[in-house]
DNA sequence: TGCCAGGCGGGGT
DNA sequence: ACCCCGCATGGC
């Protein structure tokens, strides 16, 4: 399937907006290759629409939006190009709080997480259960590149997750293959609530089903709404403030950062590569609490994958 | 090889 | 309220 090019714009960035950063953080090669992101924007049976950003000055990006279809709404693809970036947040407070934390006190500033569509998230979500950060993306990777679809933007090819519908018609089989284990029922699970419930918000449904608890609903919630102030606490998270004297993790996050506490494990994972528990813990006993991108690492995925 | 990893729910105490 | 186990994979 081919995008047909619509038409360009220019988009401001405020200060203290990272947009190299933002676009590398947690993405693909097919997303992005150093300099141009492109960003789903709308995927429907027949409806898809694609950005292509790239910073051509200090504070403006240059937005090029594709679809297949005529009829779009551009100040709508607009709208969630914005709110995907997260541009239009201020993260000012947040990254004052990380300033007294430990752990975070040396966050790259200007850095935002991106924002995606709920299946994608709680796809992302899913992935990191009981599974260390290289398993959890690899699963994800498989899912893309072996039942993704493939759309032409341009002249360059982009990976879309398989829908719901698709994964269905696919069978649980096609998630086990790419290495979702007994998380493959659970997202079978998801996908059948979500078509029968079109009109719902993702966010309801998920509460309900069986293999989702507080990590995966939060973290989905984070990505999908911004809704930082849902706790994201997992073992990892845990055992890493435990190891600096903090005791009562959820008590802790939840007085320290308020109603960013989401985002704290989306930024740990950046200052610390991601690494597997036990290697963090040694890292930030030498003080070593900035990325290092080297290998495998939130920042280079698109890199690597 | 066997054991652990960004969870979770069920069953025990 | 807690503790413990199995769950399915991948990586070492």
């Amino acid at each position: 399937m081919k995008l047909q090019y619509l038409k360009s714009s220019i988009l401001e960035i405020p200060e203290n907006y990272n947009f190299h950063l933002t676009a590398s953080a947690y993405n693909f090669s097919w997303f992005f290759n150093g300099k141009k992101l492109k960003i789903p924007l709308k995927y429907e049976e027949d409806n898809i629409s694609i950005a292509i950003v790239e910073q051509i000055e200090d504070k403006k990006l240059k937005v090029d939006y594709y679809s297949t279809s005529r009829d779009v709404n551009i100040q709508e693809l607009e709208d969630r190009l914005i709110y995907y970036l997260g541009i239009n947040e201020d993260l000012s407070e947040f990254y004052n709080l990380c300033k007294n934390d430990p752990l975070l006190k040396e966050v790259p500033i200007g850095l935002h997480m991106r924002s995606c569509d709920p299946w994608t998230a709680f796809l992302i979500a899913i992935s990191q259960q009981n599974a260390s950060f290289r398993q959890g993306w690899y699963m994800l990777y498989r899912l893309y590149k072996y039942y993704g679809k493939q759309v032409l933007v341009g002249n360059e090819i982009v990976i879309l997750l398989p829908k719901p519908e698709d994964l269905i018609r696919h069978g649980e089989k096609v998630l086990k293959d790419c290495g979702y284990g007994y998380r493959s029922s659970i997202v079978i699970e998801v996908a059948k609530k979500i078509i029968e419930s079109k009109d719902q918000d993702t966010r309801r449904l998920l509460k309900g089903i069986k293999g989702i608890g507080p990590y995966t609903y939060g973290l989905s919630c984070v990505i999908a709404y911004r809704m930082y102030e849902l706790p994201v606490i997992d073992r990892w998270v845990k055992g890493l403030y435990e190891s600096i004297g903090i005791k009562d993790v959820d008590k802790y996050l939840k007085s320290a950062f308020g109603k960013w506490q989401g985002l704290v494990t989306w930024f740990l994972t950046i200052v610390l590569d991601a690494e597997p528990l036990s290697k963090a813990i040694e890292r930030v006993k030498r003080n070593e609490i900035k990325p290092k991108m080297t290998g495998l690492t939130p920042l280079t995925i698109w890199k690597i994958w």
